[in-house]
DNA sequence: AGTACCACCTGACGGC
DNA sequence: TGCCGTCAGGTGGTAC
C-alpha cells in the first residue's frame, strides 16, 4: 500500500469479488434512477469493444436501473435494454465525487449525474475495462465464466473441484470455474481452511470440501460487508498478516510467502501443512 | 489439463 | 543522485 491515500469505508485491496461487491453496492446507492448528464471518457484504452461515441450515445439522457455482480465483473442496466460493463481489474476503483468535487488522479470514465455527483472509474494502470452488453448472461457464457462464488451451493462446488488435477489455489483463482476469487482471498479461504495451497481435490476428504465451502461463503461476505477493507476484518485472518515472517494470527508459525501459480502466495507452514 | 511465461500498465523499492 | 531490474497481480495469449 505504501504511500497510497488511505479512504475510509472503502475497498482498499485488489479487486475481488468482495471490493467489487462493495462498488456493487455504492453504484447501487448512488447512481440509479437519475439522469445521467454527461460521460467523460479522456482515454480509450479501456474500452473494449465500444467506441466513446457509443458509450455518450447509449448513456447521455439515460437512467441506470439496476446494478448486477457476476464474479469481479459489474452491470448496470441502461434504461431496460442494454447494459454497461466495468472490470476493475488491479488497480480500478469506483469513486463518488461531489458536485464540483476533484476527481481522482486516474480518472478514466466518469459518468456525471443531472445533480451535480459523478461515479468515477479510477484505475492507475489501466487494465480495467468499460464496455457495454445486451445481457450478462450472455457475457458470462461467451467468456466462459464459471458461476460466481456466491451462488455455489455445496454440491455444485465438490462436483466443480472434484475432477481437477491441479492445486486447490489454482482451482479457486480459475475464473472460468470459479467467478470472484482472486489472489488475496484465494490465501485466505484457504488459510481459514486449513489447506496448503498445493493440496488437491484428492487430498480432501467429505468434511473438508464442506469446510472449504463454509470458509469461501463466510470470507467473502464478511470481507464486503466491512468494506474489504483488510484494516476491518478481524485481526485473526491472514489478510492484516500478508507478509513474509509475521506471526501466524493463531500463534501456530510464521507467515511464509511462496510463489504459486505464478502469484506470491501466503500461508502458514503450520496450520496448512502440505497434503 | 495444468503450468510457465510473457504482455499489458504504472509506481515503489532495492542495489549499485 | 540516478539508472535499472524486480515486483505487485487480473486477464489473456502462447508454448510445452
Amino acid at each position: 500500500m505504501g504511500l497510497t491515500e488511505k479512504r475510509s469505508g472503502y475497498s482498499d485491496g485488489m479487486p475481488e469479488l468482495p471490493d467489487v461487491e462493495v462498488y456493487r453496492r455504492e453504484f447501487a446507492r448512488t447512481g440509479l434512477h437519475r439522469e445521467v448528464a454527461g460521460v467523460h471518457t479522456p482515454d480509450v484504452t479501456m474500452l473494449t469493444g465500444v467506441s466513446r461515441r457509443r458509450l455518450r450515445e447509449d448513456l447521455e439522457g439515460a437512467e441506470l436501473t439496476t446494478t448486477r455482480r457476476h464474479g469481479k465483473h459489474l452491470f448496470a442496466r441502461i434504461g431496460s435494454s442494454r447494459w454497461l460493463m466495468l472490470h476493475f481489474g488491479m488497480t480500478g476503483r469506483l469513486e463518488h465525487v461531489r458536485p464540483e468535487g476533484t476527481l481522482p488522479a486516474h480518472a478514466r470514465f466518469t459518468l456525471a449525474f443531472d445533480d451535480g455527483w459523478a461515479l468515477v472509474l479510477d484505475d492507475q494502470r489501466r487494465l480495467g475495462r468499460v464496455s457495454i452488453v445486451d445481457d450478462p448472461d450472455e457475457y458470462v457464457a461467451t467468456f466462459g465464466l464459471g458461476e460466481d462464488a456466491l451462488r455455489i451451493d455445496r454440491q455444485t462446488f465438490r462436483n466443480l473441484l472434484c475432477g481437477r488435477r491441479g492445486g486447490l489455489k489454482s482451482a479457486l483463482m480459475d475464473q472460468s470455474v470459479i467467478a470472484g476469487i482472486g489472489n488475496v482471498y484465494s490465501d485466505e479461504i484457504l488459510f481459514q481452511s486449513r489447506l496448503h495451497p498445493r493440496s488437491r481435490p484428492p487430498d480432501l476428504d467429505s468434511a473438508g470440501y464442506d469446510r472449504l465451502h463454509r470458509r469461501l461463503r463466510r470470507v467473502l461476505t464478511m470481507a464486503a460487508d466491512r468494506n474489504a477493507d483488510p484494516a476491518s476484518v478481524p485481526r485473526t485472518w491472514l489478510l492484516p498478516h500478508r507478509t513474509n515472517g509475521e506471526r501466524c494470527p493463531r500463534r501456530n508459525g510464521h507467515i511464509e510467502k511462496h510463489h504459486i501459480v505464478g502469484r506470491g502466495a501466503y500461508l502458514c507452514p503450520v496450520c496448512q501443512s502440505a497434503g
